[in-house]
RNA sequence: GCAGCUGUAGCUCAGUUGGUUAGAGCGUCGGAUUGUGGCUCCGAAGGUCGGUGGUUCGAGCCCACCCAGCUGUACCA
């Protein structure tokens, strides 16, 4: 027994390998988001997984710690680079650097791996794929509405039925006229500002009686960790929980105008604007103003959005759990002017592409049973001695447009079987000693043949029967089918299609 | 980061007040069946008991520290 240390396989923590159904999945419901980001007009860009670190933003909690948060490493001549934590810091770049020769507004859209160096958890991971769109270059609420419809649009072409999801819509402008409204403008009030959003924003996890308490002392929670509260008095926080609280309505709006300052009543504009622009398009089921949503980011000016899924599925305990957030946006007006003598406004909305996966698992979108797969079909190796001859029948199946591959192990003809059993195979191409002289093959049909195996208790019964199996000549004439053809029904029986090259002319 | 819980075979887990050579099911591989994936039967491989140190005649079990995982919470640009 060897018993030096061998290097032990693993992969890193926070990061995740992907079988095949889930590349597969994952494709086809990229490919169904990204036919509707192109129907309304945007169009691909690409930018690397590295930026300059300093072109990430402020947003770096240190500098002094450039691997707090993102994954840095520095280039030979010592400027630091990282890997980028989502798409709208690069997209920024992108946009300033290309703004003389870009047509304006840039509208965009990509999608891509983003890391972020933190703990990770379940759901959360240290790298992850965002699918973004983005209009870059105009300040009109109208370019955010458009992209809550997109959104809506996006939810439905992954196979979300209309009322398992919801755009939210707020602004950050009326947030702050609440804030300016209880006494918390100015800079010295910043650090407070900071914790009333993040209490808010919790809203729909702690309950009204959970952001009170954040709004003042703090909270315990069930493992007795106490957190900090903003600190607020009794009177400044009963405006926030009346404001977070209350549906949105005309009488909402009659009542905030009366308590805000300019900046707030213009907020309060541009969301009755987004309101009708949605209603004129339709989408006034799907679309909603809702006051609690904040999201986190530091650099939204304007509206902001997220798209929320209602419905609620149990997860692998019995525990019944919610999906919540898959994506969110809003306007971000300072991004591309800290490249740019000029302001350059821009808006744009994110997708977890992950999360999104995960809860079309969940309810079994049809999106996902189409991308199911079969596994190719098997040539079995009887006669080792014979492998021009496999090969030559599996090039023929190729050229039919059937996946299939020669078996390469050295095992016997039971362990192939099971080995086209793994890969899902449809059926198997047997030919040993017997067939070859007759000039024909036997196809199994590996899915039929299972079907059948139930009626068998003995063995030798089993093996004598040879369910599900048919014969068939290498060259098939007017009355018989040969093997291609045979091997092709198969195929399309099971749901394969033929993958047939388009003749060229 | 903070708090709580948990680490025994590839997976799910037993393992008595601390007592000889640490078990089971599933999975994997082989055989019964030299040319047929299922079922059944037989067999095999697979373990630094998370790590290090300590207590003890003796530690999977007790103690300390460390590491990892899970859950909650904080942060989340």
């Amino acid at each position: 027994m060897a018993n030096e240390a061998r290097l032990k396989a693993r992969k890193p923590r926070g990061f995740v390998d992907r079988g095949p159904d889930d590349v597969k999945a994952t494709e086809a419901m990229l490919a169904a988001i990204r036919a509707v980001y192109e129907l309304y007009g945007f169009e691909a860009v690409e930018t690397p997984l590295v930026e300059y670190t300093d072109a990430l933003g402020k947003f770096l909690p240190d500098q002094d710690r450039p691997n707090e948060g993102v994954f840095s490493l520095q280039d030979d001549d010592e400027q630091w680079m990282s890997l980028r934590y989502d798409l709208t810091a690069p997209l920024a770049r992108y946009a300033a650097e290309n703004w003389a020769v870009l047509p304006k507004p840039y509208r965009s859209y990509r999608c891509g791996w983003v890391f972020r160096n933190e703990k990770p958890g379940p759901g959360r991971f240290r790298q992850f794929m965002q699918f973004d769109a983005d209009t870059v270059g105009t300040g009109s609420v109208a370019a955010d509405a458009e992209i809550c419809m997109m959104m809506a649009d996006a939810m439905e072409a992954v196979g979300l039925k209309r009322g398992d999801y919801v755009i939210k819509v707020n602004n950050r402008k009326v947030l702050d006229g609440v804030m300016e409204a209880i006494g918390l403008s100015g800079d010295e009030n910043a650090g407070r500002r900071l914790s009333v959003l993040r209490a808010i924003d919790k809203l729909d996890k702690f309950g009204p009686d959970g952001v009170r308490l954040l709004l003042g002392a703090g909270r315990k929670d069930e493992s007795g960790d106490f957190t900090k509260g903003a600190g607020l008095t009794d009177e400044q926080i009963e405006p926030v929980l009346m404001f977070v609280g209350e549906p949105w309505s005309a009488d909402l709006v009659t009542k905030l105008t009366a308590l805000f300052a300019e900046r707030g009543v213009e907020g309060l504009r541009e969301l009755q604007d987004i309101e009708a622009l949605v209603a004129a398009g339709g989408y006034s089921d799907r679309i909603r103003i809702d006051p609690s949503v904040v999201r986190g980011l530091e650099y939204y000016t304007g509206p902001v959005y997220e798209a929320e899924l209602t419905f609620e599925v149990p997860n692998d305990d019995g525990q019944i759990v919610r999906f919540g957030s898959v994506g969110g946006g809003g306007r971000y007006d300072g991004l591309v002017s800290r490249f740019l003598p000029e302001p350059v406004p821009a808006t744009g909305f994110s997708i977890g592409v992950s999360r999104l996966m995960s809860a079309l698992k969940a309810v079994n979108s049809p999106i996902l049973a189409d991308a199911a797969d079969l596994g190719p079909v098997v040539v079995l190796v009887m006669d080792k001695d014979q492998a021009g001859n496999y090969l030559n029948l599996t090039k023929q199946l190729r050229d039919a447009g059937i996946p299939a591959e020669m078996y390469l192990g050295s095992s016997g003809m039971k362990a192939q079987m099971k080995y086209a059993d793994r890969r899902k195979s449809p059926c198997v191409v047997i030919q040993g000693s017997n067939e070859r002289e007759a000039g024909v093959v036997q196809i199994k049909d590996l899915i039929e043949g299972a079907k059948a195996a139930e009626a068998y208790k003995s063995n030798a019964d089993y093996k004598a029967a040879r369910p599900a199996q048919v014969e068939a000549p290498l060259v098939g004439t007017a009355e018989t089918p040969g093997f291609v053809e045979v091997v092709a029904d198969i195929w399309q029986s099971h749901g394969g299609i033929l993958r047939k090259p388009a003749a060229r002319s």
